[in-house]
RNA sequence: GCGCCAGUAGCUCAGCUGGAUAGAGCGUUCGGCUACGAACCGAAAGGUCAGGGGUUCAAAUCCCUUCUGGCGUACCA
């Protein structure tokens, strides 16, 4: 247990056991307990005299009075209890809580912050998932980010965690590559061809019917129009997939797994999901189709999972799948992060999930809203349709995999954004990304010089006594809550919000406390503090993926 | 039409499981390096929390409603 844990263990016990001597039933675990961003209200803050109020009819302050009254604060942090504004308890905490947590985060080190409420829970997290008929375009480096690092708070909070990269390699989309490449590979030739109506029109369609031909030649001329577009297709698919999988690993993400839509299809997997939700009572017949019953579940209207010529529909495979991920392979949960196009489609896969018998709690989906890129004020404009599209090797190149990481992280996954290319390669304070780097480096000069002046003292925590150095402290002692937080709402912008904050205070810091001083007692002191900073900045940078220099 | 998301300072965004004076960065104005990294810090100005109702000790936060923007709403994917 944490010392943050301890200390807020200790105040629930005690306001219950208050509570309950002036006539309340209140459990520990439901008192809620707060913790003031303003220094002056103390440590942590209790409002558990106006949620009384009602049940005791009497004035909140007056039950806060009897409440505080009753509080017994022997063999605890806590060193003064006051009543303040509508009837808030407030918790002013000894100095040993401080040291305690800088000397916890000494020990623990690169562990700093992490917790175990997973509970080893098997967590599957599917993320970017781009259709592999073309490169991995700007649409999917939001999705990318977040999933990367949404995957390792949940690993960071105690959960095991699994990251998949579905690869949409059958179907409609796939048959038309095919034909878009078979019309490009036949072009080269100087043969006729024509090209599909709604077929991909990027360059790199005409590089990979290029590099078809570099390695076999014309050796599909004669074949049969099906073969040779089956064959292009598939090619096509190697060389993008792999081409996928550097992109993506020159921005910090590597996968445990690579899941082909077409195994599905091999394993009759397709099929199988059908019968078990028709087994479930859940779907009729309509017009020759097989409808699934979604009303019955919540959802606006029924669907179609099979079409009356016997084909499913593009639900069906991800029904399949998300089968294979929470029944087959049964893992306790699952994560898709999804472009916020496919909000209408959630409560439908949901409803499906729950057909098949998987718990509510099981499926959460994470939708990212778009990304507009602004580039000297400017929005950027890109058209899928002629081709012109900015890829995610386009914008590592441009701006870093670090402030591409750190900014898409930044906000809500829930709100639009404007990702701003002029400011991400800024290296002046408008950019976090290098202000958070900066403190983390600045840190490192200072311990580098002060290893040079050989302080034999150790560190006594106790002459950490300016508001400054306690600020500094309150920061890192809610580090384990900020990845909790951030694990059970799925809101990974916590993480780098957190380290802005810590970077802020810790200039703050640095400017009204010198660390290199006559005293060298003192001076143990600080570097202690610092290197506590310099932990938790690193730990907080690890969780993000990116790099914690120590120069800059 | 119905549904989902958003609307908070000039700009980009926090705060939203109700709590104390609505915050941060940028921009603007003023100030701070002969001291550990000025890629930094301090201060000031700047708000009808889109509008209107309601719920209660307390509403940016919850409910209803109107407006604005984005996106869904296929036997397309």
């Amino acid at each position: 247990m944490s010392i943050l844990d301890q200390a807020r263990a200790q105040i629930a016990a005690i306001v219950a056991r208050a509570a309950g001597a002036v006539g309340a039933e209140l459990a520990a675990a439901e008192v809620k307990i707060e913790m003031p961003k303003e220094q002056s209200f103390g440590e942590f803050s209790v409002n558990t005299a106006m949620q009384l109020a009602r049940q005791l009819k009497q004035n909140p302050r007056a039950i806060a009075e009897d409440i505080v009254k009753g509080i017994d604060t022997q063999g605890t942090y806590i060193q003064a209890v006051e009543i303040a504004g509508a009837g808030f308890i407030n918790f002013r905490l000894s100095h040993r809580y401080y040291e305690d947590v800088v000397k916890e985060i000494l020990a623990r080190r690169s562990e700093y912050g992490k917790s175990n409420i997973g509970m080893s829970k098997r967590v599957i997290i599917e993320f970017v998932s781009a259709n592999p008929t073309g490169p991995v375009h700007i649409g999917n480096a939001r999705g990318g980010a977040v999933g990367d690092v949404l995957a390792e708070v949940m690993a960071w909070a105690g959960y095991d965690v699994y990251r998949e990269f579905y690869v949409n390699d059958a179907g409609n989309q796939v048959a038309k590559f095919g034909a878009s490449l078979e019309a490009r590979y036949l072009e080269m030739f100087g043969r006729d061809f024509t090209f599909p109506e709604d077929g991909y029109v990027g360059d790199y369609i005409k590089d990979i019917a290029l590099e078809y031909a570099k390695e076999h030649s014309g050796d599909l001329l004669e074949v049969a129009s099906d073969e040779r577009q089956r064959t292009l297709a598939q090619f096509g698919l190697a060389l993008n997939i792999a081409d996928m999988e550097q992109a993506l690993e020159r921005y910090g993400i590597t996968y445990d797994n690579w899941f082909r839509e077409s195994s599905l299809y091999e394993n009759d997997k397709v099929p199988q999901a059908v019968e078990l939700i028709r087994q479930k009572g859940y779907t009729y017949e309509k017009d020759g189709a097989l409808w699934f019953e979604a009303t019955r579940l919540g959802c606006d209207k029924d669907f179609v999972l099979v079409r009356s010529n016997g084909t499913p529909t593009y639900i069906t495979p991800d029904i399949a799948y998300h089968v294979n991920k929470l029944i087959e392979r049964n893992f306790d949960i699952a994560i898709d992060i999804l472009g916020a196009d496919h909000h209408g489609y959630v409560p439908r896969l949901s409803a499906t999930m729950e057909a098949a018998g998987v718990g509510k709690d099981r499926l959460h989906i994470v939708l990212t809203q778009f990304v507009r890129l602004v580039r000297r004020k400017e929005v950027v404009k890109m058209s899928k349709r002629k081709g012109e599209i900015i890829t995610l090797s386009d914008l590592v190149s441009e701006v870093g995999k670090d402030a591409a990481r750190f900014l898409f992280n930044l906000y809500n996954p829930n709100t639009h954004m404007d990702f701003d290319l002029d400011l991400a390669v800024e290296k002046s304070n408008d950019n976090p990304v290098f202000y958070v780097q900066y403190a983390h480096a600045r840190i490192c000069s200072i311990i580098r010089q002060c290893e040079e002046e050989r302080v034999r003292s150790e560190p006594d925590m106790s002459l950490l006594q300016e508001d400054a150095e306690i600020a500094l402290i309150r920061i890192l002692a809610r580090f384990g809550e900020e990845i909790i937080l951030a694990a059970q709402h799925f809101d990974t912008s916590r993480i780098p919000k957190y380290a802005v904050e810590l970077a802020a205070q810790l200039h703050t810091f640095y400017n009204s406390c010198r660390v290199r001083v006559e005293d060298e007692a003192l001076m143990a002191a600080r570097i202690a503090l610092i290197t506590a900073v310099e932990i938790v900045l690193k730990n907080a940078l690890d969780i993000l993926g990116i790099d914690a220099p120590e120069q800059m």
